[in-house]
DNA sequence: TGCGCTTGGTTGGGTCATGCAACTATTACC
DNA sequence: GGTAATAGTTGCATGACCCAACCAAGCGCA
């Protein structure tokens, strides 16, 4: 099956386009993750993110959405709480577990922390066509959930086509 | 100016293309790093990766490559070093320095590291256009330069249009 | 009602990756 | 030779993780 265009000689030097795919895809986030001048750390960052993206949810949904181990969201969450940008409610339904929101200080310093980063972006990508911008973002994410369905058959996403 | 086609309400929510695409950037970074199954650390691999890129090369300018402190990539190296995925040469022009190359067994781990990375991939892509794939490769590929560009002028790297 | 099982989260402990700063060994330049 | 730059290494601290053990609130059920 040749779909993933492999070019690489039999004897190692390995060099296909998925994999070249990947080692950009590390440089970048490198690049990106060096470039942090956020007031919150990066991993925090992420986890606020999807908090404020998908509402109110449980620690354990949070964990699961990230693809972090519990424990790890559990500290995060503790330190956005700490901080001010998080807080939890008691879920009405069940006594042990709580809700995540963002507050009116996290969406501040989501806000805050997207516009620098968008700063960085447009100007990087200020030559782009739009076009080529809304592909890429199609594709990745198409990559994205491909990966994850196959990686993870438990969680049954599609990917749009 | 609106490049980047940011879709955000003023009051926080931040939602825009080059935003999501970091996100999912780093959700399939973390599925690709779980579902590590190699003979070596991913950070490992990485390094053995570029080694086998560019030839025999010294330590710092491996570092100045993958962007990594040199410290980070010196015990990289050793580690590598010691299971014999790579070794060092003496630079005859330099006793300082060493030259690094890639082992026959470093070699193999790396082709084997890449043939499991590839059947995961594979399937993912299997449904693929040809065409979507270079797409995306082509477009990541520059955004990653137009970053680096942008981020460490330094570095006056041209992006292809 | 009270004993066990399940489930949502927290904590302890350990690993890996990484950067910075201090240090050693070579060169290079006068 | 003496001093400054350069290639790497090592000590130390931090951040981000995961796994396993643990606590606490529901849930069944006799």
């Amino acid at each position: 099956m040749q779909a993933v265009s492999a070019t690489q000689d039999p004897q190692g030097t390995p060099r296909d386009t998925s994999e070249a795919l990947l080692v950009t895809l590390m440089r970048m986030l490198r690049l990106i993750k060096r470039a942090h001048d956020a007031p919150i750390e990066p991993a925090l960052q992420y986890v606020l993110y999807n908090v404020n993206c998908t509402g109110p949810l449980r620690l354990s949904d949070l964990a699961a959405q990230v693809q972090l181990d519990i424990s790890t969201v559990s500290r995060h969450v503790r330190a956005l709480e700490v901080s001010g940008h998080l807080e939890r409610a008691a879920d009405p339904a069940d006594k042990r577990a709580a809700l995540l929101s963002v507050t009116e200080s996290g969406r501040k310093v989501l806000h805050d922390t997207f516009a620098r980063r968008r700063a960085v972006l447009s100007t990087a990508l200020s030559a782009w066509p739009e076009a080529d911008l809304n592909t890429l973002e199609h594709l990745l994410n198409r990559l994205a959930d491909d990966l994850e369905t196959e990686l993870k058959p438990s969680a049954p996403k599609r990917s749009d086509s």
